[in-house]
DNA sequence: GTGACGTTGTTGAAAGCTCAACAAACGGCT
DNA sequence: AGCCGTTTGTTGAGCTTTCAACAACGTCAC
């Protein structure tokens, strides 16, 4: 086995600072969300995507892989929103296995009144504290942790286009 | 109300990349700890704090918030790892509210033996994908957040100082 | 068609986190 | 001393996530 090559000061210092950082920010939206819409950022994540989607409708595993997420997590975070009635679950025309997760009009009512409270907490605590140029830094930096992380041939990737900005924005 | 000021398609590509990186990249780290060395990543968190500090012990409100997380959450956490035999608990001297968390042997073997495959995982997925100033640029970056969202005279800022290195490095 | 293998989505249990409520102790004030 | 507000740390309930197991279906070779 290779020696161990430790983080240096400076090195450890940028390391903390992005825990720090990250942990801070992604709480405070989680709080922020929370209080105003009553859902975590996760289940908002998926309203946002269903609603950019065509029919407001999306299969269960595509869903999963633009989320970034498990299909068990999803599975239970669907079953979760299916309960408040902010979408439904419908089966899929070709394939018998399929599920497509639906946004309903009660959904959609509960995302664009979620959307300005969120962009807003993203805005005054992430774009608004960095310059233009840190923006684009930050881009570039997690565009390359992304591809880095990203096992090839990944949908995920080239999905990142805006597709409708329905009552969206983040 | 203000009317809402939506991410443009730049910051929204920015916005949904740094998302991506940062879910994928703890995922990850989170999953490496676990197999390695059987535990998240806050506990391991947990047992570095610790093990920086003269006697390998800390009061849990400084431990707390030197880590950011909740009382009630670090309580928890230190629950499990006093189960596994990672660490004790003790009364502190002066105050008999206090509690002292204080790193066991056992506890500091464990870290000992987590901490190379973790610097790894930091290094492999973060550090190495970056050029050097992007690293400049994240720790910038990531100290305006903090900056930010820290409430004044929060002593978490000036907790960043490297303090012994023992079996650390991250 | 049959069988082997991969895919899709769900489920239940265990683990971790959040939130509100709480008891115990401290500190300052009178 | 007694009182009041604050700090400290814990607890239990509820919620989300993880993990492994699973059933149902599709796909491909034969």
């Amino acid at each position: 086995m290779p020696e161990t090559r430790w983080l240096d000061a400076d090195e450890q210092r940028t390391w903390r600072a992005f825990l720090a950082a990250t942990r801070l920010f992604f709480e405070r939206l989680d709080q922020e969300l929370q209080a105003d819409a009553g859902m975590p950022h996760a289940y908002y994540e998926v309203l946002v995507r269903l609603s950019e989607h065509p029919d407001r409708a999306m299969r269960m595993s595509e869903l999963a892989e633009c989320l970034g997420s498990s299909r068990s997590r999803l599975s239970h975070a669907v079953a979760r929103l299916e309960e408040r009635g902010w979408l439904r679950r419908r089966a899929t025309p070709a394939d018998r296995r399929g599920q497509l997760a639906e946004l309903t009009d009660q959904g959609y009512v509960a995302l664009v009144a979620a959307a300005p409270g969120h962009v807003k907490g993203v805005r005054t605590h992430l774009f608004d504290q960095l310059s233009p140029g840190q923006v684009a830094e930050l881009r570039r930096i997690s565009e390359a942790v992304v591809e880095h992380l990203t096992p090839d041939g990944d949908p995920r990737r080239s999905e990142t286009r805006p597709e409708s900005r329905a009552g969206s924005g983040a």
